[in-house]
DNA sequence: GTTATAAGTAAATAAACATTTACTTATAAA
DNA sequence: TTTATAAGTAAATGTTTATTTACTTATAAC
């Protein structure tokens, strides 16, 4: 039996992020991918069932997983609250920042009703992301830290400036004059914390 | 001379409006939009140049401009810094939570390299749209009553959460248990205005 | 070596797409 | 009324799409 050529499978996968990142989730087609990868239509079937089973593949492995693991790297859930928080800042930050790629599919998973039905899948079975994000956040609520809102609303009051910020960083770096630095963001994130401490 | 029939015109906008909220800009075709509206495709063609130009025209005219007066209403470059904010928040809240066709299509704006182009034309002739809230930043900037970031990254920190709000609200819509109330929404802005005040 | 078999390919297929062509209709102005 | 003309339509066009069909190839096991 003639094995599987694995490479051919990394450079779909990453091929395809790439045409979404820079050319739209509207423009990846199959025959497109196939012709940018060298490979045959038919080859991408092999793989994949049909292109929702590709997009959705390439959504929780390669995006949501991947992401995951970046964000909490050397984040501990006792933490003191501060010192969580620019962790989870900064990892956040720079791992998109690093994987432009990633950040476009993420956004996409907000936009588009294939990827969305992935991603709510992925986060409603709570806990199965972020899971000790979710335990940080109740546990200084419960200890009088912070100020007690339900999880979702915390989660909005203290990330999402810093993904507005990601995709600000790559729009100054459209236009070659950078305002988002390191000390910008830790200062952000200063601003984020203090609002929500209690006192 | 026959006279244009100026409801086909607004059925075409809003319908499509209302195809690129539900099945994704993706699902938007001219056949579809067409046969929704009850009209032949070509009727499309005679007001529109062609898909691009419907999308831009419906992005810019339907969505930014109606956002824009929404969110500006009642709002007061004067007003303090607290009370501005609170009424920035209302009124963005109120309106996208009613109108969840244009929130649908912003969000779009950011994925969609064809919308972006639209989003990024409107936004960087600064001050044509939202340069009340603009005028209303750097003031509390130049007073000292806020703290001092570049203007992209202040809106970033003050705004990003109530975005974020909005979406929550339509999910918990979905599983019919709203948590995102108009007391959470001021608490929420509270905390963001703490957050930024100097001292 | 031979061979069975999954991995691969090139080219075809049918459906869906944006846009046009060739025609019809309603009405403002004469 | 008549009529010129823009507004409208139904159906076609040529292209692009996801997916398949019918074939070829590489190699693990014998």
């Amino acid at each position: 039996m003639r094995p599987k050529n694995l490479e051919a499978e990394k450079a779909i996968r990453s091929i395809a992020l790439r045409i979404i990142a820079e050319e739209g989730l509207e423009n990846l087609t199959m025959q497109k991918l196939a012709k940018e990868v060298n490979i045959s239509p038919r080859t991408i079937y092999l793989k994949y069932e049909n292109k929702e089973d590709l997009l959705i593949k390439l959504f929780i492995d390669e995006v949501l997983g991947a992401y995951e693991k970046a964000v909490l790297t050397g984040f501990d859930e006792e933490m003191s609250f501060s010192e969580g928080m620019q962790k989870l800042w900064t990892n956040t930050f720079q791992y998109l920042k690093n994987n432009r790629h990633a950040f476009m599919l993420l956004q996409h998973g907000k936009t588009s009703p294939l990827l969305n039905k992935a991603y709510q899948k992925a986060n409603i079975k709570q806990g199965q992301f972020f899971s000790p994000v979710h335990r940080f956040l109740m546990q200084n609520i419960d200890r009088g830290i912070i100020k007690k809102f339900p999880l979702d609303v915390s989660r909005a009051l203290l990330f999402s400036p810093v993904f507005d910020l990601v995709n600000e960083y790559f729009d100054y770096q459209e236009r070659e004059h950078q305002i988002i630095t390191e000390a910008v963001l830790t200062d952000c994130c200063s601003v984020v914390i203090k609002g929500i401490l209690n006192k």
